[in-house]
DNA sequence: TTATGTAATGCAAACGTTTGCACTATGATG
DNA sequence: CATCATAGTGCAAACGTTTGCATTACATAA
């Protein structure tokens, strides 16, 4: 493969000039830079960024980690957006991202350890589900920047992060069906073992607060991600004296229960009940009626973490913070 | 950082023997053996794999290469599990994965050959749909191992792949059926455009043929992959003097508008009619009733690729071939 | 003329490894 | 005892860049 000695030695110039040429340094004439650049082209000649990584000491690679076997971690249909808003970013500055499980024999710090160590990479990005103390520390300690997409509580300080804007999106829903004349609004699917969860509820009951509607103590029903759980909570919902007129499912799958238990019972969707669900894109149009749902811009989330990571890698001095990112709403067939 | 020198210092040892340490050389004696690792484990010492790759000439990378935008690429849920596959491999073998788009600005040449060129990657794993004749020479010219995920079909000569054994999925399928007690079985859901889809219609007509079946003129359907054609195409189909008794689904999205088109007519399934889908792990449990499937095992076809790829890295003599990995039939609630 | 400034380029060290070759002991063999 | 083989280690070059400093050539000013 042809090195900047031979570029060099074609141009009749120094490999300094060579490298000044390619990296266009301002102190080169306008002659030598066309002179250089034609042989450049001519011998097909691109730089060894090994080499360059070696002498600056820059590996020009960022690291996403996913823990694949945690189902906390990112979820199989996010996890391409995410990966893809990242990438892009990266590419925009010519750095290269790799992927690594961090669940194998290795642990997680030697993992991490042996990315930062041994392959040299600037930056890391990971869920914050795999992220703990002691992680945040052996992190710190390396002096690797970081970023975690995942609200990171506060008990974690110092660390950046970015995440979907659950509670804003919860708000959006509750107002959205509010508007569309739905009064007697219920939540589905509070899953405490889960922060997002948590947040998405919260949303809800702030909005139920400042629409000054009252929440019946049936109206929050804690259960986890499935359709069957979905099936169920509902069921018991349209058993009550008075049944709600509206649901906002927590998570995706659930959706997929609480519509067969409303039709089961003869009801019609938008008309009797209305309801909306988070994210799941994809499951979202598959169903019959389709779905209206908060939508999460999965790919900004991986673009917005991936610039934060660069700021944090370019002026090592940025202020750590959170990032929300704003959900809409996507109106499909089950709201009026 | 430490370096290898400063090992060798506090071990009194040259950095050639480090070196031989690290890579456990066989002439190095027990006592220095011991000694060095002693001092590594103390200074906490690990190689600098940058360094090393300029020296071998080896960057202990490969890439895996999408195309985000091209619907005929990974398809979404897909993968996660092939990278994953992937990704096994390389931690095995201790090389890093690299992820790059090629659906940029940058042409998808231009983009092999920075990969290649610059970044030094090693070996290059792609989806068949973005690999032309064109793209075959650039990476045979430059000298890259590479292979494809999907079959490549034999205009292209010694090119390696990797993909599902999509004829014999769907000849299982039927024979699955009838072993249930299905006979007259339709296939719905051809699309000419893409290679996978016929194959699988192949082992659908195989199957038929063996088991001597016969195939009427409507029982091959085509029609892209959408909840909506299959639910048109299943009315038609139900509308005919002898309706089919089992379906054969191409694939995914289409057995949603199926299952709807059977229950809406106030047919019973799998009583009356009976369903096998294609893939589609994710939705097959999401929908009422939960849908029999081809599984397809997409973590092995990763594997598998990765493994090929690396038997082209280190034995550059390996006969171009193809893998089709088996699949399995799942049955969940739309088959008797 | 000489001194001074500046733009353009080259020299050579450095980054952290690996590895062919040379060297030194030590023990075995004749 | 001399010779030889061998196990264990070190020396130094090499990989392909970048970059601080030195150098050159030339123009301008004194």
């Amino acid at each position: 493969m042809v090195s900047i000695k031979e570029v060099a030695k074609a141009a009749g110039v120094s490999t300094s000039t060579v490298s000044r040429v390619v990296n266009n340094s301002p102190s080169i004439s306008q002659n030598t830079k066309e002179k250089v650049w034609a042989i450049i082209k001519k011998l097909n000649y691109s730089p060894n960024n090994i080499a360059k990584a070696l002498i600056t000491n820059k590996s020009y690679t960022i690291s996403l980690l996913v823990d694949v076997d945690d189902e906390k971690s990112f979820q199989n249909p996010f996890f391409y957006e995410i990966m893809h808003g990242i990438e892009k970013y990266c590419q925009e500055k010519e750095f290269s991202l790799m992927v690594a499980n961090v669940n194998t024999k290795m642990k997680k710090q030697d993992m991490i350890s042996w990315l930062v160590k041994t392959k040299r990479t600037e930056g890391v990005i990971l869920p914050v589900s795999i992220l703990n103390k002691e992680l945040v520390k052996e992190l710190k300690d390396m002096g690797i920047p970081f970023v975690a997409v995942g609200e990171v509580d506060s008990i974690q300080e110092n660390v950046s992060w970015v995440d979907i804007d659950n509670k804003k999106g919860t708000e959006k829903a509750v107002y959205y069906l509010y508007n569309q004349g739905y009064k007697d609004i219920a939540f589905i699917g509070l899953d405490k073992s889960k922060d997002f969860s948590k947040r998405r509820l919260e949303g809800y009951v702030s909005a139920i607060d400042r629409l000054s509607l009252k929440i019946s103590d049936s109206a929050i029903i804690e259960c986890d991600n499935s359709k069957e759980q979905g099936y169920i909570q509902m069921n018991n919902l349209l058993n009550l004296d008075k049944r709600p007129d509206a649901i906002v499912c927590g998570n995706d799958s659930l959706s997929v229960g609480v519509i067969k238990a409303i039709t089961d019972k003869g009801l019609k969707i938008p008309e009797d009940i209305g309801i909306i669900s988070f994210d799941s894109r994809q499951i979202a149009s598959l169903l019959y009626p389709e779905v209206t749902t908060v939508d999460v811009d999965v790919f900004e989330m991986g673009f917005q973490s991936a610039k934060m990571l660069f700021d944090l890698i370019e002026n090592n001095n940025v202020t750590d913070q959170g990032l929300l990112i704003s959900t809409k709403i996507i109106k499909r067939n089950t709201t009026k």
